[in-house]
RNA sequence: CGCGGGGUAGAGCAGUCUGGUAGCUCGUCGGGCUCAUAACCCGAAGGUCAGGAGUUCAAAUCUCCUCCCCGCCA
């Protein structure tokens, strides 16, 4: 029997160009889906975009350009970047387009249907960058800031649509208490504790945001983040040029196996999602696993900082697939990693230079040499195990795994260059 | 305040659940070898396992306390 594997890297918010943290979950879900293809399942692996939002439409306003075209050439960048460093995704989308509309109404009226969202009051300071409303922020009468972006907030007054999230009280609590549902197991118990604390309805829609999906009967509404990007996951599914809908993509890959994401969506994921599907009467992803950021030389990468990492002119230096390795052999998948140029170089010359590349060359050479350029025939110790003097203690880097593949942690993925060491020990 | 994760060699980490010679990769130093790239192979140095107390024949591992880092709540 043929298992599916249905995987996604989150839908990217195309406020700007690809950031290398991006192209780092990227790389991560395209490394598993091409060792899950070896392994024959059939995979779908899911990227994209999220279009949507006052962000962007202020982005698009900025740049002096109507904001379909922004989203337009900010998914081009994200769809061309891909293409260069040979994602092999089955599904790109954007959240921009009438197909993803369509279901995400479809699912709407489910949803509202089975009595799970009500209207009510957002009052409150906003913060544009998150998209968030902030509670406790405005203490001293002055214009409150937010932590996390450094800028001021925005009073906002208003009615929106909310979703009960706290009807799923209790099998929320059962999902995310499953050791298998969320990872790394490390911040489990993080989402855990935050569902016992007591879930919130959060609302689901704005007013005066014309760029957004429009809520059915709602004149002046449109979708908020979650009910309109989350959906994207399930848009990607049916077939192109076929029906557009939930039924449909039941049957083509849905539910996901895996979301590969950050740390910082990780409670979006694992808590909203799946409360959202159950409210709608449809099967959950089996597992969310949140990744941990990248620092560059043990600095957070920010432009204010300006020490980003820009891939586009990463690449064009050092090439992809020593990035590829790097990004995929030295952080250790799930927690936060940091990116330095000495430890790059190191480990891209001795793992892809020293280890793989010379055993290619030598194995040539010895071919050209003593076989006249072709692979001598079977011997009779052939079956014997190669001699691996030395103990292993790591999991991930052992003899007789690929060298990217997936460690004893469904999710995980990991470069190693084992097999190709014990070759180099064979020869001698 | 509360909650979660972490502190093991110069760096990054595994080992902790199930107590029993402290391990992997990189870096450093020395030796060897050629089919091979300043390659490859072999070896060495380098750690009071954050600190303290306890349990035990035996603790990186179990219990309690303290200190320090990071994250969640924000």
């Amino acid at each position: 029997m043929v298992h599916r594997f249905t995987l996604t890297t989150p839908l990217y918010y195309v406020n700007d160009k690809p950031h290398i943290g991006s192209v780092y979950t990227t790389l991560a879900a395209d490394a598993m889906a091409r060792w899950h293809r070896l392994q024959g399942d059939q995979v779908c692996l899911i990227t994209g975009c999220d279009e949507h939002g006052l962000k962007i439409q202020r982005s698009a306003t900025a740049a002096g350009v109507p904001t379909k075209d922004y989203v337009d050439c900010m998914a081009g960048h994200f769809a061309a970047l891909w293409q260069r460093i040979g994602i092999s995704h089955d599904r790109f989308v954007r959240t921009s387009t009438p197909r993803h509309q369509q279901l995400v109404h479809e699912f709407y009226e489910r949803v509202h249907g089975n009595g799970h969202i009500r209207p009510g009051q957002q009052r409150g300071w906003y913060c544009v960058a998150c998209e968030e409303f902030k509670d406790g922020n405005s203490e001293d009468g002055g214009t409150p800031h937010c932590a996390i972006h450094d800028r001021p907030l925005e009073w906002r007054d208003e009615e929106n649509l909310f979703f009960c999230l706290s009807h799923f009280q209790e099998p929320i609590a059962q999902l995310v208490a499953q050791e298998s549902f969320i990872g790394p197991a490390s911040r489990r118990r993080e989402v855990q504790r935050f569902v016992e604390a007591g879930l919130r309805d959060f609302s689901i829609s704005r007013v005066d945001l014309p760029w957004g999906i429009p809520v059915p009967r709602q004149p002046g509404h449109t979708f908020y983040v979650w009910f309109d990007a989350l959906l994207g996951y399930v848009t990607a599914l049916p077939d192109p040029d076929g029906p557009q809908d939930l039924a449909t993509a039941l049957t083509s890959g849905w539910p996901a196996q895996l979301h590969l994401i950050g740390k910082d969506i990780l409670r979006f994921h694992a808590v909203y999602w799946p409360a959202m599907l159950m409210a709608a009467d449809l099967p959950l992803p089996e597992r969310v696993f949140g990744h941990g950021f990248l620092t560059r030389e043990g600095r957070k990468m920010g432009k204010t900082l300006g020490n980003t990492l820009d891939p586009e002119a990463l690449f064009a230096k050092v090439g992809v697939e020593p990035v590829r390795w790097y990004l995929l052999r030295d952080i250790q998948f799930g927690e936060d990693g940091d990116i330095q140029q000495k430890r790059f170089l190191d480990l891209v010359n001795n793992d892809l230079a020293n280890t793989v590349g010379n055993l290619v060359n030598r194995t040539v050479s010895m071919s050209r040499r003593w076989f006249a350029d072709c692979v001598p025939p079977r011997g009779e110790n052939d079956d014997a195990p190669p001699p691996s003097p030395r103990r292993r203690s790591c999991d991930h880097d052992g003899p007789g795994k690929p060298v990217l593949c997936p460690t004893r942690s469904p999710g995980r993925c990991h470069g190693n260059p084992g097999p190709c060491r014990d070759r180099q020990r064979l020869f001698e």
